[in-house]
DNA sequence: CTATATAGGACGGATCCTGTCCGCATTGTC
DNA sequence: GACAATGCGGACAGGATCCGTCCTATATAG
């Protein structure tokens, strides 16, 4: 082991698996002195990492929590893991994590040895089976290859399938992924019809990225951000509910977190509250209620 | 940056946004010549992460797969994706991934600053919901506690409610977690009874680690994988569902993939099959048979 | 108290690293 | 077809770094 770098890397794969390694040990892992090991760790340290060490007989240096994230070593199951789990985050579409579940899946698939990957696969397909039902059905492959793209500055060239069924091919520069009420949007600059679009992604078949370079152009009303807003609104939904939950406002509050984004709640009485929200999907709202698990009267 | 380590980490945090970059990009960003980025990249591929360029004024360097997975740099949202999600394939209990998740989502806590670690909570209390119904319900504090604890080699404490609601308290030494037909169990040391224990995670509570080291024992019965066996034989499942379903075998098998250990299917004719299982709740094996969304006959 | 851990200073020789040259191959654009 | 931007890699020299080998101090479990 003659490269300090890779050395270190190794010291933080070690220092990764959760237990307490002695200087010792790690010493004659690396194949260096236990001066060298004190030198590395010191070195960790200066770089954010945080370090336990603990003296005495049952002592030894383990990794802790620091300022910094550290970079992390994960074992073929654990990388399978990960994967899968982050697909399932992402078909969840947690507002709050937004794009966050699909950059992270991307880099993750991105550095996936391809022995892995079938495995990916087969897992992902198992656990689909778990979500049916929990919203409309993205394809994780669809979500990184598009994101990817809108990361790469790539066009994709997608079979869209509108209301009616009728699928239209589009060529396409993706700008944004984005996280509305359980949906994810990709907003894109449509070049057949030279302006700019917000496709569901739900409904986007069959992305392929065509390998030309996207330009760069102006934000679609000079600013991203307001017209995501405008285009989240335009995706409105189309129904509404108000109801009456026999729950204390509290409550229904810690229970409702995650679909509390644009819907109101406020109490009537000491035991129950008045939500008013609404959804794209009548299944949704009915699923949203019905897992709260309490009584309920509709108005 | 005048450290070859941190400049080489910081190279494959940059690779890994899953764009390109040219050289004199990047020398710039690192504060280095382009000469000493091509020396960099020329290591990165000497330790097994295949970095590929193309060359041309398009040109530039991305991180691809290569035989090993390199380490991964996370931003702090990314980070939390993966907590997230692996708490959810925590909770699905996947028998593939068995404790891979456990043990990928203790390294990752491990090492989460603290300012992420209450975000995670959140988050994590907000998907639960839409997860409540997927079997019993298991707090991936929990899991992560008691995996640890046995990657540790650390001793426990918990309570442990029994069949009748009554709570004990128990002093183990962990050793490792199983994922079985959908439950989570541990196997342990049991200090107070001085013999092997097999614990449901799931009636474990409130677990802390004394900070105690495990002393090492023989494996039960002298090899923990036949222990392991004999273990989820005797978590045996109570109930038993003989079944034909209205779909062709192929389809069937390959939307039973998640619960198709222990059971059997076989065919019957072309449009139907017959399929054996078990499992220790009836919820849940109904639950399996209605996801499907196919006619069936029960037996 | 003793054994075993971490912590870290001092020193010297071997090694490595980096910038600056250089010529070469490849590719997209004008 | 010329040009410019990109990647590739050899040679060299001065400076920085690294690492093993001493050393002592300090904390902790048994």
């Amino acid at each position: 082991m003659p490269d300090p770098t890779l050395r270190l890397l190794s010291l933080l794969s070690l220092l990764q698996t959760a237990r307490s390694w002695p200087g010792g040990e790690l010493a004659e892992r690396l194949d260096v002195t236990r001066r060298t090991v004190r030198r590395d760790v010191e070195r960790l340290r200066h770089l954010g990492y945080e370090v336990d060490a603990a003296q005495g007989p049952t002592g030894g240096y383990r990794l802790a929590a620091g300022r910094t994230l550290p970079p992390l070593l994960f074992q073929d199951d654990e990388a399978l893991a990960i994967a899968i789990g982050l697909r399932v985050a992402a078909k969840l579409a947690l507002a709050d994590l937004d794009d966050a579940s699909v950059r992270a899946l991307a880099k993750v698939q991105q550095v996936l040895p391809p022995r892995l990957r079938h495995r990916v696969r087969s897992l992902s397909a198992a656990t689909s089976i778990w979500l049916s039902g929990q919203g409309p059905p993205v394809d994780a492959d669809v979500l990184t290859t598009v994101g990817l793209a809108a990361a790469h500055h790539e066009r994709v060239r997608l079979a869209y399938s509108g209301r009616d069924g009728h699928v239209q091919h589009r060529h396409v520069e993706p700008v944004q992924l984005v996280a509305a009420s359980r949906r994810w949007y990709l907003v894109a600059f449509d070049l057949d019809r030279d302006d700019w679009r917000t496709f569901r992604v739900d409904r986007i078949n069959s992305p392929t990225p065509t390998g030309a370079r996207a330009v760069h152009r102006e934000a679609p009303g000079g600013n991203l951000r307001d017209y995501l807003e405008k285009a989240r609104a335009q995706m409105a939904p189309t129904y509404r509910a108000d109801v009456s939950l026999h729950l204390p406002v509290r409550q229904a509050r810690t229970l409702l977190t995650d679909v509390m984004a644009d819907s109101t709640l406020t109490a009537e009485g000491e035991e129950r509250c008045r939500w008013l929200s609404h959804s794209d999907t009548l299944d949704w709202l009915t699923l949203s209620i019905l897992r709260l698990g309490c009584e309920f009267d509709v108005h």
